[in-house]
RNA sequence: GGAGAGGUGGCAGAGCGGUUUAAUGCGCCGGUCUUGAAAACCGGAGAGCCGCAAGGUUCCGGGGGUUCGAAUCCCUCCCUCUCCGCCA
């Protein structure tokens, strides 16, 4: 959520940066609300500290057995207290119709955001490795899945729907052990605590990261209990803050693995086949506190901590920055890490990290101190360390062989029981 | 799920309608003393909001109510603990 204090002092600032974004907001109206908020607090406050006076001296009148005194008293008292609910009441109101606002309104990105239209305006930062040559003809991973038995589609359907693949024999085995090598590199390489959080979470977490309220449709929802399976382990590992002032040394990095769910609204018909866009899917997630003076060299930091794990398997990958028109809603800053699949020969986003400056934090109330001891927002950061489908994809499609196998990279291999070949 | 008890500042723990601007202890920060430290003593110290500031105001699990005035009384929801039941 974004400050409505800066709002207020910023608003062309403000407005030009959501034109940037291709997002629209009714700044006017919001400082309307805004500037009738304070009024009708301010009397209130008045209002207040004269009831809280007149009330302390009807206590000494009563005392005092001054009882008509204090009777008349109390009647004028009651009065200013009518005024006060009302005013209260207004107050309320406009806090609700001002928190409505905020919570559509999108992060700022960036100063440096590369400024674009849309997704072809994102730039290509880096690339590392290359692209394999094959002397055979490859196969797209879904050939590879069924001939090897590594993933059963058609039962996950039949039990779930579509979308929610069930991985069977070396395709379990290999999913655990990603999801362990990913976690060990982490926490043991990169200082990272893991973390084992709810894979539910409550509406206040939702909206706490920015799913909520805007992005509803994209989740799953329990209405029995008001609980939704979470979309990423960001939320659930993110708000383990919420409400508190951190008292622990930042950065404060926290790993943690999760399913994830998503309804994928509106994606409906794209990508259906294989694994590249799922219901359901694996992820292991990096999750970092910052103090807001250290989020930019954090981040930098952050997305090479992601890098590694594909590094470490030998994968062809590009860093990608996003273009202001392309970052997520409640990202300042972007970068998506995508990895070659020459099966399905396309570039498969496997990483998207983010800086959400002090966007989340302010939503979540998740608060640090300065040298001072004066209470701040902390930054949040977060990146995909890595997703598994698109990652299963581009390992199983590069590293293919003539005779059907796969080849599992040297750094899986002690996760996988020693085996060299998946078939 | 049933019965009972309880939710107060970082922690412990008073307060149960009006000098509570939330006692007291521990912990924490600063100071005195000390070669240094400990102890002792003195002082400080929560969060949000409005305000240029002075200052004001709100917050005792959440919400609502009674009252001139609520941590304190009433209603309701949530959570924790103990016992019972069920159960991986």
């Amino acid at each position: 959520m974004l400050d409505i204090k800066f709002i207020r002092e910023n608003p062309d600032a403000v407005a030009k940066a959501l034109a940037n974004r291709k997002t629209a907001a009714d700044l006017s109206g919001l400082l309307g609300l805004d500037a009738a908020r304070r009024t009708a607090i301010t009397e209130a406050e008045e209002l207040k500290g004269e009831r809280n006076a007149a009330s302390k001296k009807i206590g000494g009148l009563m005392k005092d057995g001054k009882k008509a005194e204090a009777e008349e008293a109390k009647e004028r008292v009651r009065q200013i207290g009518d005024r006060i609910t009302a005013l209260d009441e207004q107050v309320r109101e406009l806090d609700e119709k001002i928190l409505q606002m905020l919570l559509f309104i999108p992060n700022l990105p960036l100063a440096g955001v590369p400024v674009g239209k849309d997704e072809t305006d994102n730039v290509v930062v880096r690339t590392w490795g290359e692209k394999k040559t094959f002397d055979f003809k490859i196969k797209p991973h879904w050939d590879i899945t069924e001939a090897l038995k590594l993933v059963d589609f058609e039962r996950g359907t039949k039990i779930a729907g579509s979308g929610f693949p069930v991985y069977t024999g070396q395709g379990a085995r290999l999913q655990r052990a990603l999801i362990q090598y990913m976690l060990d590199l982490h926490t043991v390489e990169h200082g990272y605590t893991e973390v084992e959080p709810p894979f539910v979470c409550n509406a206040d977490a939702m909206t706490g990261t920015g799913q909520l309220p805007k992005f509803a449709e994209d989740m799953y929802h329990i209405g029995f209990d008001g609980l939704y399976p979470v979309p990423t382990a960001e939320v659930p590992v993110t708000n383990l803050y919420a409400d508190e002032i951190i008292e622990e040394k930042l950065p404060l990095k926290l790993t943690a693995y999760t399913p994830c769910f998503r309804r994928e609204a509106g994606a409906a018909g794209r990508d259906t086949r294989g694994l590249l866009r799922l219901h359901q899917f694996d992820k292991v997630e990096m999750v970092n506190f910052v103090k807001p003076e250290d989020s930019e060299k954090q981040h930098e930091i952050l997305v090479r901590e992601a890098e590694k794990v594909l590094q470490k398997l030998g994968l062809h990958y590009r860093v990608i920055e996003l273009c202001t028109a392309d970052i997520g809603f409640s990202a300042a800053k972007c970068y998506d890490i995508e990895l070659w699949a020459p099966g399905v020969e396309k570039w498969l986003e496997v990483s998207s990290v983010s800086n959400f400056w002090d966007y989340q934090a302010r939503r979540a109330r998740i608060r640090c101190r300065d040298e001072q001891g004066k209470v701040q927002f902390v930054h949040t950061l977060n990146g995909s360390g890595v997703a598994l489908p698109r990652l299963v994809i581009a390992l199983i499609e590069n590293n293919q062989n003539a005779d059907g196998t796969v080849t599992i990279p040297e750094a899986l291999r002690p996760y996988m029981g020693g085996l060299a070949k998946l078939g």
